[in-house]
DNA sequence: CGCATGCTTGAGACGGATCAAGTAGTGTGG
DNA sequence: CCACACTACTTGATCCGTCTCAAGCATGCG
């Protein structure tokens, strides 16, 4: 841990509040920082997903989130990162610095409203999936992560599943095996389609909302 | 759901930003609020302990966390509380009205700062209980907790838990048998030692935190 | 084209849930 | 103040579901 931030828009030029610099761009799979790194910047998803993780001494991990477009990330405690970060796909990213954060917390009156009630969101979202964790069963689980997918996209009956089965197991506190049953079921009920691992269809939407029961 | 919300404050006076009004008492076991109501109040834990909890429409139950003194309730996100909350013990809390709660936002600059790093600090420890529900055994499970509480309390080796194992048991995602049969055997390893149902003495620290994995 | 990585499927083990019974606490009314 | 009843907790036996281990198959990248 620590001094792991990737480095940040080599041009020098501090990313203004309005994120007038251009995105940074992080390849595939690349940390973006750690648990326990200094809060040097805040950053909002511009493209692509990232996985936001947790990690056990023992290399145990449990994904808390994906961040799709206009996540804003990076929020810190006490100046420290309280959350890993990667690039699930390659991404794209604005870094605001602290400084430039701070500049517009007080300058911008709305700004921290604003940040206020992302937190919010995001801490209800946060005890929706304490329920999921902690009550439900396998199909419930991955029955309710594509309906969570599907809001996260805005879409209807496509699916786009850009992380791997392994990332879904660590979303849902499953394992890789179980997360491809559970699939195999639900394709087999004739509750959704694939056409290739990363694509879903969703066939019978009342049937999966029954499914991920709430 | 709706139209549960607990009687306020008789006196009539609207309770003033600073808690001027005299507490609300509510006996125990007692809802305060239900996920859906219309949110009219804030609340501010005086005394006692409260439990915030989501159920399924099957009845199964998840406490998302307990409310210890100081604590902020009914953070509403459009305009609608996201859970339920009820007293464990006779409970005591200043209420304090939408209107109140706004004029205070507008008065006071510091309030939305404050109200910001209390949901983020709740939001960090959202993150901890989705590790610890997708990831920990039983031990690693209330080894946690009984750290957790000791924490809330900021008490050194006595541990009061003035819920019952069941209510533990809905909070760490565990039957109360699960519960029972693991208090026993940290008893056994001489981790705690318990005088009676609800007080809990810590004998071993270092080995309680090794337990609980990190 | 071949290798590496990710996904699926199967067989078996194991841990926590469930079912069941008994014990200890707590509160209430006589 | 005690007796009784109800609720909470503990412990045991069994069952079931998910994990683990293992093998084979698809996919994509060099």
């Amino acid at each position: 841990m620590g001094a792991s931030e990737n480095k940040v828009d080599q041009s020098g030029n501090t990313a203004r509040a309005e994120g007038v610099s251009r995105p940074i761009q992080v390849p595939a799979k690349e940390t973006i920082f750690l648990e326990g790194d200094a809060a040097h910047h805040l950053y909002e998803v511009v493209a692509s997903v990232g996985k936001i993780y947790k990690m056990m001494p023992d290399g145990r991990v449990i994904i808390t989130g994906f961040a799709y477009r206009g996540a804003l990330l990076g929020i810190a405690r006490a100046g420290i990162y309280f959350y890993n970060l990667d690039a699930v796909t390659d991404m794209s990213l604005n870094a605001y610095s602290k400084a430039a954060t701070e500049a517009r917390l007080r300058e911008d009156p709305d700004f921290l409203q604003h940040l206020f009630e992302d937190t919010n969101d995001e801490l209800a979202q946060a005890q929706e999936r304490i329920l999921l964790l902690g009550q439900k069963t396998p199909v419930e689980k991955v029955s309710s992560f594509l309906r969570r997918v599907r809001v996260w996209q805005r879409e209807d009956q496509q699916v786009h599943l850009p992380m791997t089965r392994h990332d879904i197991a660590d979303y849902l506190g499953l394992t890789t095996e179980t997360v491809s049953r559970t699939f195999t079921q639900l394709r087999d009920q004739n509750v959704i389609r694939s056409m290739n691992q990363h694509d879903v269809e969703i066939l019978d939407l009342p049937q999966l909302t029954h499914l991920s029961e709430n």
